[in-house]
DNA sequence: ACATATTGACCATTTTAATGGTCAATATAA
DNA sequence: TTATATTGACCATTAAAATGGTCAATATGT
């Protein structure tokens, strides 16, 4: 009835997403770990939902060209907070 | 000319995220470490752009009920992917 | 003014992500 | 079919994130 969200769920979307992302590249996991400058094995861990960094995930976001678009959205939340006055 | 955003600068922006959420609901960084289980100096190091895991930015998300909202754009982002057909 | 809370900056230790490696199972191509 | 490439699963070691602590500087409140 609640099915809420949790954590996991949410590292195992974005290891589905990185999949997706090299699969619709065509390339293995050792040539975007190389591209990368990362393990295949952090690439392993990341497609399966392990836990890793953001330099990490980064790193893959700014290969596949959505680094500006993730500072973007993350700065116009920031900014929407800041403008947002507080309730109490 | 070429001000291209940094991995640096995304996490530098993310820390600045989470800095003005805590502002904004008007608690230190010693509650806001408590009520996540993390250390005061995760979130120090968060707020000041140092490298972090996934599990402790997710772990704010889902304090500030941010988490299902980026399962689903990540879920969005996945499908969209997919759905798009190699251009080779 | 004062007392108190918060923050920024460290630092040693513990925990864990990242690495590089192997190997069997599976997928892909010839 | 056979050969080759890729993947998933491990595992020991290294690098680094997380922890818990202190303390001076700064902010906040009385």
């Amino acid at each position: 009835m609640f099915n809420t969200i949790e954590i996991k769920d949410v590292k195992r979307e974005i290891g589905a997403l990185v999949k997706a992302i090299r699969k619709q590249r065509g390339i293995s996991q050792s040539q975007l770990a190389k591209s990368l400058d990362v393990s295949r094995t952090t690439i392993q861990n990341v497609e399966v939902g392990e836990n890793f960094t953001v330099d990490t995930i980064l790193k893959i976001l700014k290969e596949v060209d959505l680094l500006e678009q993730v500072h973007h959205e993350i700065s116009k939340s920031k900014v929407q907070i800041m403008d947002a006055k507080s309730l109490y």
